[in-house]
DNA sequence: GGATTTCCATGATCTGGATCAAGGCGGCCG
DNA sequence: CGGCCGCCTTGATCCAGATCATGGAAATCC
């Protein structure tokens, strides 16, 4: 288990000295960070098979900061199956599609042992009041993931699609080279319209032709510029390090 | 023409005098709409086949708030061909998919005749630094339309699509059960990830079955219930009159 | 440590909607 | 006013990916 998912690991809550890098809380001043750690309620373990954060329908009450592991969240269609709408790694906020109307729009859950930090909206938007560089954060985060919802909802091939997940993974989980899908591939399906089968036999058709080599939820990405070309039309993703064309 | 796209039909940019009631202006206190007013470029008219409000790659210098008409922002893929991702109503805001990375992510250009306000980034978030609530209702604003393009990301059959899309237009344009869209099915089919065929031949079908009556643009919606059957898996649309169940 | 369950993999078949083809109809322009 | 072009409509055919079926390999659970 590559993260340690006990409370004790980090004793209270100072985001300063949090080593998720890319969170809300440290993207502002000093003080808006100090400020974001006061409105923290205690942090949760969330675990696969537990209770959901939330669920859809609910009252928001509050939006989750991710701090390791990974969160799914979804809907449930008339037949009981689960359609994902998006996965959630450390740094990325939970529940931002509900901040609006005030009702979760989808249920969350960890994907495998993961820890969040709770925000409580109400603590959230007085903060947001006092600070606008939080509000303009809160904004820009929300702006971007907006980006990549409009993208994804594009009509592309099965290869196209998988192609842009894939890259926009790697950005976001890679460590030198390879990275470790923490879903299953019928929830990377789920997520990407795609059956459990389209999926496997996909990546198994890229890792013949040499694009990538598989090893358990292992991928390592060998071919960079063949993904690149499928996962162009896309757009949006592994836009954070410039790599995108202009297009 | 149901609207007149003259600019001299309002002089001025006074948002307190502004006929369009759902506008990010209004939403505030009457000083927050003064200082919207303020900040804004002169108004634009925008016309189909005219020059693109701004295009996917440009660098963000502003957002645009519909006054009237529609207007449509799309990529275009390798193949020439329009991707739209979104359709824009009075009372929009136009661009917020790029107001985190401060790249256009989509060219924006319109439907119909139509007018739309100008709003200079730079000034929006002085703007929001000094007025938390334009912050707040601009977030809210994202959020919801984050909703709708997380929901419409979904895996739905056409005639699931069409009903939900249907309904969505219904509540922001319809007067007396009847509306005219602005928009050739070539594009709602564009949107909603489907040939222009298809969505002929599924309107068609849905007049058949007596749920909704066709002629030229403007239909008119008989069935509610049988749409909302349909389209009530899709979530979201049509959320704001409270008519969707708890699910 | 054996049983159960979930996941990954691969082949065979089926199908919703795309694509191709062709005609009518209205709107716009010269 | 007549010609042209873009839209809507309907039918015939095709195909990417879903679904069904089956088996092996891990992980999880007593």
């Amino acid at each position: 288990m590559p993260f340690d998912t006990t409370l004790s690991a980090c004793v209270g809550t100072d985001c300063q000295l949090c080593p998720v890098r890319t969170c809300m809380a440290r993207r502002g001043s000093a003080d808006a960070a100090a400020a974001w750690s006061s409105i923290l309620a205690p942090r949760m373990a969330a675990m696969p098979g537990a209770a959901a954060l939330h669920r859809a329908g609910d009252k928001m009450k509050a939006v989750f900061s991710v701090r390791g592991g990974c969160i799914k969240a979804y809907t449930i269609d008339a037949d009981g199956n689960e359609r994902i709408r998006g996965f959630y790694l450390p740094g990325d906020l939970v529940g931002l599609d509900g901040f609006g109307g005030g009702v979760c729009l989808s249920t969350a859950a960890a994907v495998v042992p993961s820890q969040v930090c709770v925000v409580p909206v109400c603590e959230l938007r007085k903060l947001m009041q006092r600070w606008p560089s939080v509000s303009l954060s809160l904004m820009e985060q929300t702006s971007r993931e907006l980006g990549v919802a409009l993208a994804m909802s594009g009509d592309y091939s099965a290869e196209q699609r998988l192609a842009a997940f894939l890259l926009h993974m790697r950005d976001r989980l890679a460590v030198g080279g390879a990275m470790r899908l923490p879903m299953a591939q019928r929830d990377v399906g789920s997520y990407l319209r795609l059956a459990t089968e389209t999926v496997c036999r996909t990546l198994k058709s890229m890792e013949r032709r040499g694009w990538l080599s598989l090893s358990d939820k292992n991928i390592r990405i060998l071919d960079e510029a063949g993904l690149h070309e499928l996962a162009d039309v896309v757009g949006i993703f592994h836009a954070p390090a410039g790599l995108s064309k202009a297009a």
